[in-house]
DNA sequence: GTTCTAGAAC
DNA sequence: GTTCTAGAAC
């Protein structure tokens, strides 16, 4: 194994059958590993797309199936579908495509560093919808530039669901805790 | 991606 | 004292 194998765990964790909480012919559906939120799901396909920044026009219809597995799973919690967001990171650390379907409570003793937080309440954390809208736009997603990506993970800590101010992350996870079953 | 850690910043 | 930041990981 090279020393960049961790960037490939998804690729290789989504092949065994005890990861895989839902599949079909075009793709799976996994837990994060290290979930970020109380329900926290990943849609990987099995074709061997890298990134959001390798697709085209024709797998929209992948995307569509990605995005009704991601459904599918947000139905197994109980949980409205409005308490998810489903998008894409601007810049993964980890190969493979791969759909995030997170629920936007926020509690998680994952939930670490103000990047993680940030990366999904920001810009970072690029929608499905305008996906699927840039590549019927204008063909491809385009690659946004490093600037804007730490910008965006260095924004101070805003609560996603009140005006509360938070100025450290242990703050707004005490924070976060509040607005559970509200 | 995570973990560990030292030193800075608060 | 607590929190944040940044770099290494063989």
């Amino acid at each position: 194994m090279t020393t960049g194998s961790w960037s490939h765990a998804l690729i290789r964790d989504m092949k065994l059958p005890a990861n895989q909480f839902m599949r079909t012919e075009a793709a799976v559906v996994m837990r994060d590993k290290y979930p970020k939120a109380r329900h926290h799901f990943l849609v990987i396909p099995w074709a061997d797309i890298d990134s959001v920044y390798q697709l085209s026009p024709a797998d929209i219809p992948l995307l569509h199936e990605m995005r009704l597995l991601g459904v599918n799973a947000i139905e197994t919690t109980g949980q409205s579908h409005d308490r998810f967001r489903l998008g894409f990171h601007m810049k993964p650390s980890m190969h493979r495509l791969h759909l995030h379907v997170i629920s936007q409570d926020f509690v998680s003793d994952r939930l670490r560093y103000k990047e993680h937080f940030n990366s999904f309440v920001t810009e970072f954390f690029m929608p499905f919808e305008s996906i699927v809208l840039e590549l019927q736009d204008k063909g491809r997603i385009e690659r946004r530039s490093q600037e804007l990506i730490e910008h965006l993970l260095r924004l101070p800590l805003a609560c996603n669901q009140c005006a509360f101010p938070c100025s450290t992350l242990p703050q707004l996870k005490k924070h976060l805790e509040s607005h559970l079953d509200s």
